[in-house]
DNA sequence: TCACATTGACACATCGGTGTCTCATTTTCA
DNA sequence: TGAAAATGAGACACCGATGTGTCAATGTGA
């Protein structure tokens, strides 16, 4: 892990590498279910001793912190690719959407309970950054009504991704299906349509 | 509390009965914000001492079911006198929305988390028996629409409420406003409206 | 094959929350 | 005012989760 200089490298593979990444992604699945799921859960989970867990993050709140800025990469990673190459602050809003739906488990840890991570030097607001400012271009396009309240908007729509990532987990819904209503309530609730709209292009 | 037969009386009022009240109060509105919250927390916010806490309830259990079988009546009650009196379904989910979301630490103490009190004895599906039939009833009188799942509208009914309390919790929205824009945003969502929707009565 | 890295199985101390108990003090009410 | 009810303060044992350590077994790569 060290060279002759003792600077540490990060190996891409590795036994190391491997074994880290499966306690974080055990962590972020089970935290998902229940934040106060004891180390021992996670541990089990991805198949490695409870010391094994330990050798790797020395305390519970490194591994939060190490979960955390896990999540936070992979959806900001996932929602930039999403973003991109779309026409319109519409198509941005539903193509975002469907990533998150699509990434439940994490969509569901990180924002679950809203003051689980305050004050963690990890958190980024990165998403909350992100999204007021599509929303404000959905506002300025005419796509979302401009006489509501941008963080009233942004509130709604992790709501409704969470709940649609609810739905595919409690195995209601499919996927695809879960996605699509979740768009079409964001954009025009469940009232039924007068007419048939055609602006789902 | 007993009379000369042995039978015991529920009196409406008295100092334990007060004592009781503040105890299952504090409980609710702590546990909404950390249902991992301790019964130190709750004696705190109940000024009283946890002693006399653990005089009331034996165990943490029977807290928890004593603020379950509270939240559930309260919130029943509310929502029958909510919706008595209304001329429609329709009208009955914007009067019922308005009572939850009025009563937003019940509500969160309640649904924040699914599976919180599953396999709990005092669980009741009350409401979950009520809403479905509402929204069936609004279904057919073409208030919502037919073609979406009812398992979903509850989701997002609910989700929805969650989320105008919670902006109400953090002093981001009046409670008034916070209301209106619930319901709107339930039956039409955040797209801007292409007329003016005159079907709010 | 051999040295080293990695792991699992324990043992152990610690800590916070829980539940029980006692006793002195305060409050309530007849 | 006086007895009974209710409470607060504290001591105590208990338990599960956490964190540290050791040691033997297994895996890995030169």
């Amino acid at each position: 892990m060290a060279n002759l200089l003792g600077v540490t490298t990060e190996p891409e593979s590795g036994v190391r590498t491997r074994t880290r990444q499966a306690i974080v992604s055990a962590a972020i699945a089970e935290w998902a279910r229940d934040f106060a799921a004891p180390l021992n859960a996670i541990a089990e989970r991805a198949d490695v001793s409870r010391s094994t867990l330990h050798r790797y993050f020395v305390d519970r709140q490194s591994l939060v912190d190490a979960a955390l800025r896990e999540a936070q990469e992979v959806l900001d990673n996932q929602s930039a690719a999403a973003v991109s190459g779309c026409g319109s602050a519409r198509e941005e809003l539903e193509s975002l959407m469907r990533v998150l739906v699509d990434f439940g488990d994490i969509l569901i840890f990180l924002f679950a309970d809203p003051n689980r991570f305050a004050g963690n030097a990890e958190w980024i607001e990165a998403e909350d950054e992100m999204l007021p400012e599509i929303i404000r271009r959905a506002q300025a396009e005419g796509a979302v009504a401009d006489d509501v309240e941008p963080s009233w908007v942004v509130g709604v729509y992790y709501s409704i991704c969470y709940v649609a990532a609810s739905a595919i987990a409690a195995d209601e819904l499919s996927r695809l299906r879960s996605a699509d209503v979740a768009v079409r309530t964001f954009f025009h609730g469940v009232a039924a349509s007068p007419t048939t709209r055609p602006d789902t292009h």
